[in-house]
DNA sequence: ACAACTCTTGGCCGCTTGGCCAAGTAACAA
DNA sequence: TTGTTACTTGGCCAAGCGGCCAAGAGTTGT
């Protein structure tokens, strides 16, 4: 694999990666449904340390998945590619598929 | 967050998680641009250790992405849900709508 | 039977991740 | 000005990841 193919995929990883945790997955998903919220609103939904949760926002900030807005002293979060949708559809068809093939498995 | 979203999220990140990486993604794309592959072909393209190739497709694997046919000697690879390159469309945008703003960054 | 080839797995090791606490910064309120 | 609320960041640590080498295990050809 060449330099420059490999950059391009090491790009492609860098935001998959961003949301490979259930916490950032939830979030991401918590934005796309409800537009924005601000990070002590997704620290009480998530219910970890808020400070874990601002690392989160960070590394999906860093990513270019999500952009956020002061405003007084709350920060507000939203998606910047709300496409980033779609892409459940399709983790929702391996997952279903998954546990189809799990069931009959079990049957045999 | 209860337990059963907090599952949700996770079973959900599970694949994401598979696919975070340069070289399984790599993969992924070869097997559906390809149909199928064996090991030592992608082994062959990737340029790094069999049995870090045999590890990383073992991940994908797991999660339920690819599947496996061994024919002789070869373990031949392909997706099992091809709907997984839609994926990468929006991927794609995100990463072009970050060079644009890094360009809109420089120019200011 | 033996060698050659394909692939997986165990062992090891260094780096990254994800969590918390504590300390710092910034904005509003009294 | 002093306190309170909202975030971010540094420091720390346990756990997981990703790489290689070496040693299996299964297949084909001689």
């Amino acid at each position: 694999m060449d330099t420059k193919t490999q950059a391009k995929y090491e790009a492609r990883a860098r935001i998959i990666k961003a949301m490979a945790h259930p916490t950032r997955l939830f979030m991401v998903d918590e934005l796309a449904r409800n537009g924005e919220r601000c990070v002590c609103e997704l620290t009480e939904m998530v219910g970890v340390d808020m400070s874990t949760v601002s690392r989160h926002l960070a590394i999906l900030k860093n990513a270019g998945i999500i952009e956020d807005d002061k405003r007084g002293a709350q920060v507000y979060y939203r998606l910047r590619c709300p496409c980033i949708t779609n892409f459940f559809d399709c983790i929702e068809t391996v997952l279903k598929r998954n546990v189809k093939d799990q069931q009959r498995l079990l049957a045999s």
